[in-house]
RNA sequence: UGGGGCGUCGUCAAGCGGUAAGACACAGGAUUUUGGUUCCUGCAUUCGGAGGUUCGAAUCCUCCCGCCCCAG
C-alpha cells in the first residue's frame, strides 16, 4: 500500500476549519498527491461566526493550503446548494416535517456531486475532516464510528453510497478532537483555535425561523390544541414548530407542553405532556443501505447525539419499518434514522411516519 | 347596590402578624456540524387602591375600586 501511496491523488474538501485543515495536513504528511478544495455555497456569513461553509472559509482554507504547499481551488456549488439543500429544507418545513440539511448536504453535495466531480477529474479519493472511519473488512467496505465517540458524525454520513466508500478518506477517524487541535497548533496552522462550527450553516443569528422570515417563507397562523381538540393558544405558522418542541408555545400549564404533531387539514399544532411524546416505531424512506444482508435487529439513532436504541427492522420494498424495544421520544418525520451493528453503520434513511402502537 | 365570595409575578398558585414558596411562560447562557430536547442562571423591595392598629402586616380593622356567585 505504501508503494502506491505517492501515486494516489486526493481531493480534500476544506471548510477552513480546524478539522479539515488537519485532515489535509495528515494526508500531506502521508505522502498523497494532494489538492485542496473549498465549496462555495453562496452563503453570506456574519462576523465572527464559525461555520462549515461560506464566509471567510475560503480564505482560511487557502491560507492553510499555501502553508502546506498544495494547490487550492474553489468549486461553485451555490446553485446546487440552493436547489437541493436549501430548497428541500424549506419545502420540508412547509410540509410540516423537520428536515436535516446537514444530511442532505452530504447526500447531494459532498458525497454526491462533489465526489462524482472528483472522480471525474481523475482523483482516487475525496477526503474530508469528518469524524468517522472507513475500513475494508472481510472483503467489504464499512463505514464505522470514529475513535472519538463524542464527535461521532456517522449519523450525518449514512447517505454515502456503498460503492463510493472505497473512494472516501476520513483522516481524523482515529483521532480525538483534542489531538486534532493539538496537531493544528503544533503545525502552526492559523485556524488552530477556531471555534467549532454549529447551527445550520446557511442560517445566521436568529435561527432558522428568522431565516424563513428573511426569505419571506411563511404559513398562516392557527390554533394550538391539546389531544382532545381543546384550543389552548395560537401558533405563528406550522414551519415554526417541530415535534418535541417545548419552548415558544407561550402557553402556561401545570406542566410544560410539547409539540406532539400537526393537524394539516385544520392547520393546527397539537401539544401534550412529555409522556405523550413517546412512540414505538416508525417507517423510513430514502433508504441507503451499506450492507446487503440486513439483520433482524439493529441499534438505531433517530437523532444526532443520542444513544442508539435496539429495534427490530422489517424491509418493505424500498422502505423500512422499525419497531423499538423501548418507546422512543419525539420521533420526527424528516429526521434521519441511522442504524448500526456495534460500530458499523448498516444504513439509514429519512423518517416518514410515526407508529404509535404495536 | 339585598346577601355571600374573591382580588399575591404574563398565567396558575403558596402564604393566615414576623419581614413574598413553587409551577408554567418568558429571557440569557451551556451543550451541539440539523431542528428539537436537556442543563444552568435570571425573573414581584412587593401582595387591587387609600388610610388605620402594631416594634412589625400580603396576612387584623375601615373606606374605596374591580370581578364572581345566590337571590332579584
Amino acid at each position: 500500500m505504501a508503494d502506491n501511496l505517492f501515486k494516489k491523488k486526493v481531493l480534500v474538501a476544506m471548510s477552513g476549519g480546524v478539522d479539515s485543515s488537519v485532515a489535509a495536513l495528515l494526508l500531506k504528511e502521508a505522502g498523497f498527491e494532494l489538492t485542496g478544495m473549498t465549496m462555495c455555497l453562496g452563503i453570506r456569513q456574519e462576523e465572527g461566526r464559525a461555520s462549515c461553509c461560506g464566509g471567510d472559509a475560503i480564505d482560511d482554507a487557502k491560507r492553510v493550503c499555501d502553508q502546506l504547499g498544495i494547490p487550492h481551488f474553489v468549486f461553485d456549488f451555490a446553485p446546487l446548494m440552493e436547489d437541493l439543500v436549501i430548497g428541500k429544507f424549506i419545502s420540508e418545513y412547509v410540509k410540516g416535517r423537520t428536515p436535516n440539511p446537514c444530511v442532505d448536504c452530504n447526500r447531494y453535495l459532498k458525497f454526491g456531486a462533489l465526489l462524482q466531480k472528483a472522480i471525474g477529474l481523475g482523483f482516487d479519493y475525496l477526503a474530508t475532516g469528518h469524524y468517522a472511519r472507513i475500513e475494508q473488512k472481510d472483503d467489504r467496505w464499512r463505514l464505522l464510528r470514529p475513535e472519538d465517540k463524542n464527535k461521532d458524525q456517522t449519523y450525518f454520513l449514512y447517505p454515502i453510497k456503498k460503492d463510493d466508500l472505497p473512494h472516501v478518506l476520513f483522516p481524523l477517524g482515529g483521532m480525538k478532537k483534542d489531538e486534532v487541535r493539538a496537531r493544528a497548533i503544533e503545525a502552526g496552522l492559523h485556524v488552530a483555535q477556531k471555534a467549532e462550527s454549529q447551527d445550520i450553516c446557511f442560517v445566521n443569528e436568529g435561527g432558522y425561523r428568522k431565516y424563513f422570515e428573511e426569505r419571506n417563507v411563511s404559513l398562516p397562523a392557527g390554533d394550538i390544541v391539546d389531544r382532545t381538540g381543546k384550543v389552548l393558544g395560537r401558533h405563528s405558522g406550522i414551519i415554526n414548530y417541530t415535534i418535541g418542541q417545548r419552548s415558544g408555545l407561550g402557553i402556561s400549564a401545570k406542566a410544560p407542553l410539547y409539540v406532539l404533531g400537526f393537524d394539516a387539514t385544520g392547520n393546527r399544532v397539537i401539544v401534550g405532556d412529555k409522556e405523550d411524546l413517546f412512540a414505538s416505531g416508525l417507517t423510513v424512506g430514502d433508504l441507503n443501505l451499506l450492507t446487503n444482508d440486513l439483520p433482524e435487529e439493529v441499534d438505531a439513532k433517530i437523532r444526532y447525539r443520542k444513544k442508539p436504541a435496539r429495534c427490530r427492522i422489517i424491509k418493505e420494498s424500498d422502505k423500512l419499518r422499525a419497531i423499538f424495544f423501548e418507546p422512543q421520544e419525539s420521533i420526527t418525520p424528516g429526521q434521519a434514522f441511522v442504524f448500526y451493528s456495534d460500530d458499523e453503520v448498516l444504513g439509514g434513511g429519512v423518517i416518514e411516519n410515526v407508529i404509535h402502537s404495536e
